[in-house]
DNA sequence: CTGAAAGCGCTTACAG
DNA sequence: CTGAAAGCGCTTACAG
């Protein structure tokens, strides 16, 4: 016990010292971005291989430039169910190539609302933020970032504000889906949505629910079924998986036989495997007993059909997010981007059985 | 054209004079780490909603307590490219998992060996980080986060290195895989692998190509077939994609039929799957005229087939992973994890029809 | 409970 | 080409 117990890390001033040279000219060995001679530099270098220096601090360095070269990407709910949904996972996909320009790495977080955890939307040290999907909290999540005056882009959910959104077509695309169902002779027809609000409350869906949504795809896909089937009945699942698609399947297909209905529209792919998965539990066979439309477009693990859905750009959604920071970071104004979604008819949609 | 130009964001000690205390007062009364009067905590926290400020800046936070509250992803190649690999996924997601309790963010980013990208192993503001995935210049980004200080754990590959590993039985599981391929009776078996290096050289897997290795999953993976098949010709592919299995499987099948194996052992499930392909686009059936064997255990998109594969639990590892950088940061010793694959037996491998 | 002071490690005008 | 100085915005002992 005696002298210093730590070892502490060299800097940049020990580094200059050695080389006996002043702070500013080992910076600026180290940055390139001024002249200094040859000669010096080396020295610098030199000093630094000797003191086992690993450069200058990302932490000093940010503070005194004012970025981090990083790009934040707010998640809703934790990071980990976003590896598990494959929309998300071709949406980061898309949002790493379109910021690949700016070699900056990509931050993951939520905005479960804590800004008392260590790395939040009140002070995660991000230079840019896409906001993705449709979280609940997203008018709250734009505010903080606005005061922090980091630039924003959101993927789907911001109507109102001020940032560049990147959308999809989701009421006329649902209303094409419902329509297609229309036409084969569907008149009684069920949905499935994905959650409302940050409660992810459900359930049936009921006026008041509605009236109280934060969530803008929901609202937007259920306008869209319901413009064509104005009375179907809607239950609210509390996320996008398949699990959530069986259970909110269940109160519609439990109905007696006349009053199921003969198609179900589901929100998202994965419930609609879901539906798929509860209506094969109770021997209904899809499409024959039931017809189920989903959205998304994505290859549903272990499912057997080839779903009828509504194809989404996922990856182009992240590509324009990507771009947008880009520009924003360079000081040009980003425009908004809105995305088409085509209607893909497989194999789990036909005319019901008493059409 | 006169005074202040850019409408500055407001400080901590902005919020401080206004609310007439010391910068000190205000930072506790944010932090919430010390003893502050109700009183002068509500006057800050008005003056602080007055002037719209944001909360204190992580970067000068994070410089003064020297810790960010980031974990750093270490991906080999692009980031988007970890998107595309489902076992990546997994362990992204299992590392998510097992940093929750830190309520760290995930900060991804590549070992590109630019070390003047805004963000790179060099000079990201990161607490702690996790290497994945037998990258061929591991042993330079583990000697540069050991010169940086930061707690390093692997996710395969960093024989040698003093960081804790967590790995599974690369060479046990393959043997395991092609001693079944023997017992079915195979003899003629070749081997699909993995890059060896950092060039990712494709083609015929030469000794000299052996030699001159940097990734141990590779040299693991192919030690256990050949420890079974000890002259069994071997393609090295790019990268682990359905592509590259179809192209890497080509000089095994366009050889006459009395050569060509009869089984092939591919290193991972995507390039066993472009062998399936490659085989079928040549009229081969499979397992018929050629059995195929993976490794992974994911679920290939689109393919037909039930692999026959080595199983490896890949959240696991990257649980494992998270829960050593949690060990680490609270100063505990962490320690390596091995784990085990099993044989998924499926409908890809059968007896040789010439057996 | 509150304030004055130092300092985290670097970079950037500004002189010379 | 090089150095002295200021400051990025905050937090933390240390006094009082």
């Amino acid at each position: 016990m005696g002298s210093d117990t730590a070892p502490r890390h060299p800097t940049l001033a020990d580094v200059a010292a050695r080389a006996g040279v002043s702070a500013s000219t080992a910076s600026l060995a180290f940055s390139g971005s001024g002249p200094v001679s040859d000669a010096t530099k080396e020295r610098v270098l030199a000093a630094a291989a000797e003191l086992d220096y690993a450069g200058p601090d990302p932490r000093a360095r940010s503070l005194r430039r004012g970025r981090s070269g990083i790009v934040g990407v707010v998640l809703e709910e934790r990071v980990r169910a976003a590896f598990l949904d494959p929309v998300k996972i071709r949406t980061l996909d898309g949002i790493a190539e379109g910021i690949a320009p700016l070699g900056a790495g990509l931050l993951l977080f939520t905005d479960a609302g804590d800004g008392d955890a260590p790395v939040s939307i009140e002070n995660a040290p991000v230079d840019a933020v896409v906001l993705i999907g449709c979280s609940p909290r997203l008018d709250a999540s734009v505010e903080a970032l606005r005061r922090r005056g980091i630039p924003t882009v959101a993927i789907e959910g911001a109507p109102g504000s001020e940032i560049p959104e990147i959308t999809i077509d989701n009421e006329q695309a649902t209303r094409r889906g419902a329509d297609y169902l229309h036409h084969l002779g569907h008149r009684r027809v069920g949905i499935v949505t994905l959650p409302f609000d940050a409660d992810r409350t459900r359930g049936v869906v009921t006026d008041d629910l509605v009236a109280r949504a934060t969530t803008a795809v929901t609202l937007e896909r259920l306008a869209g079924a319901r413009s064509v089937f104005p009375d179907a009945p809607a239950i609210a699942a509390a996320g996008s998986s398949i699990e959530e698609g069986r259970e909110a399947a269940r109160p519609l297909l439990d109905l007696p036989a006349v009053e199921r209905p003969t198609a179900i529209i589901a929100q998202s792919d994965l419930l609609a495997a879901g539906v798929i998965r509860a209506a094969e539990e109770r021997g209904l066979t899809v499409p024959g007993d039931l017809s189920v439309l989903g959205f998304d477009g994505i290859r549903v693990d272990g499912l057997q059909h080839d779903l009828t859905t509504l194809d989404q750009p996922s990856a182009d959604k992240g590509r324009a997010a990507g771009e947008a920071v880009v520009r924003m970071l360079a000081g040009e104004a980003p425009e908004s981007v809105a995305f088409t979604s085509t209607l893909h008819i497989g194999d789990t949609t036909a005319a019901p059985r008493t059409a």
